[in-house]
RNA sequence: GGCCCUAUCGUCUAAUGGUUAGGACAGGAGCUUUUCAAGCUCUAAAUCGGGGUUCGAUUCCCCGUAGGGUCACCA
C-alpha cells in the first residue's frame, strides 16, 4: 500500500523549470527576476531548476556575458541543478532537424539572394511547414490567449542543420530536458504560438506557461542595457546584499497579500504564489531597493555586519593614512551608529570620506568657540558644564560605563542647567562635529578613558580661549 | 501599422458587486536624549474616459484612450 502510494507519488511529473538567458549582455534585473521566479517555483515543488545558456547566435554570444550570468547567479544565491549550453548540443539539434525534414514537417527553402540586407542572408534556410491554424494556450498569469498563426507563414527554424535558431532549440530543449513550466518574460508571449506549433511537430508535450510582466525602466519601456539596466554585479559593487535584491525583485510584480514586505529566501519559498503575480509591468525603483537593503542590513547578525564594515573601513585611504585602529571590537560597538545611517555598505565608505567617522579613531579637531551653545555669550557656561560632567563621569567605574549610566549622571544636571547649554558642549567635546550621534552614545562607544580625556582637552581649550591672546 | 498584453496615489501594490478605496517607498508637517541619523505620530496623494449589466460598480461586459510587447536567417 505504502509502496503503491510512493510509486504514484514518484510517477507524478516533477516540476522542472529553467532559466534560459542568451549571453549577449550582462545579467540585469529583468533577467534576474525571471530566474528568481523560476527558481522559487521549482523549489516550492521540490522540483529541478535548470540553467540553459542559449548561445545559438554565435556572432552575438560572448563568453564574458556567460561568465557574468553564472557569477551573478552564484553571488545572488540562486543555485541551478543543471547547466546546459546550446552550443554543445548541435548534434542533437541536427538529428531532430533532419527528422523533421524527413517527415516533411520542415523543408529546405531556397530563395534568391536579396540585396539590401547588410548581413549575409542565406540562400538556403530551413523553414517550418506552418499548418496555418489558430493556437490557443493557457497562461498561468494571464489566462487563455489565442493567436492566428497564419500570418507567421513558414517561418525559419534553422539556417542549416547545424545552425538552428531560437524557436526550434527552445522547444526541443524544453522537451528533452523535461521542462514542465516555462516561466519567462512577457516579451515571449507572441513567440509562444509558433513554439507550440513546433512542439506539435515534435510530438512534445505542451509545458505550462507563465509569462511574467516586464521590469520597466523609468520611461516605462522594457528594462534594457540602454535604459539604465545595470548589471547585477553593479549592485554587489555598490554594497547591496543578495537577500535584499532577492526580496525587492520579488516584490516587484508580486506581493503576499499581507502587509509583510521583508522576506528571506525561505520566507519567499513559503509565501510566493505564481498565480498572484501582477499582469502589468513594474518600474524598477532604486529608492525602495535601498530601503529594503537597509532593512536586511539591520537584520543581519551583528558580527557578520561588523566583519564586513571593518573590511570596508579598513580598506579606505583615510584609515590607512591615519593608521586607524580598526579592531573588531571597536567596529562592533560602532555598528549601531553605522546601521542608523547607511542603506548600503558603500555608504560606510561615504561616511569615512565625508569625515563622519574620524572622531571615533582619533582626537576631535575643532575650535574652542564651537563648544559654546548658541544662546550663551561666552565659553564660561560650557566650561562650567564640562567641568561638572568630567568630575561626575570620573566617578563612574569602567564596569558600569554605558550609555544609560552616563545619561543617568548627566541628565538631571542638564535638565536643571538647560539641555542645550549642557549637552551641546558635551557632544562637541566628544565629536568636534556639528552633526554626530548624541553624547551618551558617543561616550559609550569611546569608553571612559577616552571620554574623560576629551572632556579634559575641551576644558583646556576653554581656559586657553579665555586668556587674552598673546601676540607672537 | 498588424497581432498580443496591460491599466488603482509619483512608484510598488491591497481590496471587492456595497470600504471613509488600505499598506509600503518617496514627499510634507510634527514629536523625542533642543545637532545629525534612526524611531514614532500626523498629512497630502489614485480607481484613464464613455457606455452598458445591476438596487449598487474600482471590480463584470463593450467601445474608446493611453502605455507596453512583438512582428529577424536575435534570443
Amino acid at each position: 500500500m505504502i509502496r503503491a502510494i510512493k510509486a504514484l507519488f514518484k510517477s507524478k511529473p516533477k516540476v522542472v523549470t529553467r532559466f534560459a538567458p542568451s549571453p549577449t549582455g550582462y545579467f540585469h534585473a529583468g533577467s534576474y527576476r525571471t530566474a528568481v521566479f523560476s527558481y522559487i517555483y521549482a523549489k516550492q515543488h521540490e522540483g529541478k531548476f535548470i540553467l540553459r545558456i542559449e548561445d545559438t547566435d554565435r556572432a552575438r554570444s560572448k563568453k564574458e556575458y556567460e561568465e557574468n550570468i553564472v557569477e551573478s547567479l552564484q553571488w545572488l544565491g540562486i543555485p541551478y541543478d543543471e547547466i546546459h549550453r546550446q552550443s554543445d548540443r548541435t548534434d542533437i539539434y541536427r538529428e531532430h532537424l533532419e527528422r523533421l525534414i524527413a517527415e516533411d514537417k520542415a523543408y529546405v527553402s531556397k530563395e534568391e539572394a536579396k540585396e539590401g540586407g547588410e548581413g549575409e542572408r542565406r540562400t538556403e534556410v530551413i523553414r517550418f511547414r506552418n499548418p496555418n491554424k489558430k493556437v490557443r494556450f493557457h497562461d498561468l498569469i494571464r489566462g487563455d490567449i489565442e493567436f492566428d498563426t497564419t500570418e507567421l507563414g513558414d517561418f525559419v527554424i534553422a539556417k542549416s542543420v547545424t545552425e538552428p535558431i531560437f524557436h526550434f532549440v527552445v522547444v526541443l530543449d524544453d522537451y528533452l530536458m523535461g521542462v514542465t513550466h516555462v516561466i519567462r518574460g512577457e516579451d515571449h508571449i507572441s513567440n509562444t504560438p509558433r513554439q507550440i506549433l513546433i512542439q506539435e511537430a515534435l510530438n512534445a508535450p505542451e509545458p505550462i506557461y507563465a509569462h511574467l510582466p516586464l521590469v520597466l525602466a523609468h520611461d516605462r519601456s522594457k528594462l534594457s542595457k540602454r535604459h539604465g539596466a545595470k548589471p547585477m554585479t553593479h549592485y554587489r559593487d555598490q554594497g547591496y546584499i543578495p537577500s535584499a535584491l532577492l526580496n525587492y525583485m520579488c516584490l516587484l510584480g508580486w506581493n503576499p497579500g499581507t502587509t509583510e514586505e521583508i522576506f528571506d529566501l525561505a520566507g519567499l519559498i513559503k509565501a510566493f504564489d505564481l498565480s498572484k503575480v501582477q499582469k502589468g509591468g513594474g518600474i524598477f525603483n532604486e529608492e525602495k531597493l535601498r530601503w529594503v537593503n537597509k532593512e536586511h542590513l539591520k537584520r543581519l547578525p551583528r558580527q557578520e555586519f561588523a566583519k564586513k564594515a571593518r573590511e570596508i573601513v579598513g580598506s579606505t585611504d583615510r584609515a590607512k593614512d591615519l593608521k586607524w585602529d580598526v579592531s573588531e571590537e571597536k567596529i562592533e560597538r560602532l555598528a549601531p551608529v553605522l546601521l542608523d545611517r547607511i542603506e548600503t555598505y558603500n555608504d560606510i565608505k561615504t561616511m569615512v570620506e565625508s569625515l563622519d567617522l574620524d572622531y571615533f579613531f582619533g582626537d576631535p579637531v575643532y575650535d574652542a568657540i564651537s563648544l559654546k551653545w548658541k544662546t550663551d555669550s561666552d565659553l564660561s557656561g560650557a566650561e562650567k558644564h564640562l567641568g561638572f560632567i568630567r568630575t561626575a563621569l570620573k566617578g563612574l567605574s569602567d564596569a558600569k560605563w554605558n550609555e544609560a549610566s552616563v545619561k543617568a549622571l548627566v541628565w538631571p544636571y542638564a535638565e536643571a542647567e538647560g539641555r542645550g547649554q549642557v549637552l551641546w558642549p558635551f557632544r562637541f567635546a566628544l565629536s568636534g562635529k556639528d552633526k554626530s550621534p548624541n553624547p551618551f552614545t558617543l561616550a559609550e562607544i569611546l569608553g571612559k578613558a577616552e571620554t574623560v580625556k576629551r572632556l579634559e582637552a575641551a576644558l583646556t581649550k576653554c581656559s586657553l580661549a579665555a586668556k587674552p591672546v598673546e601676540t607672537a
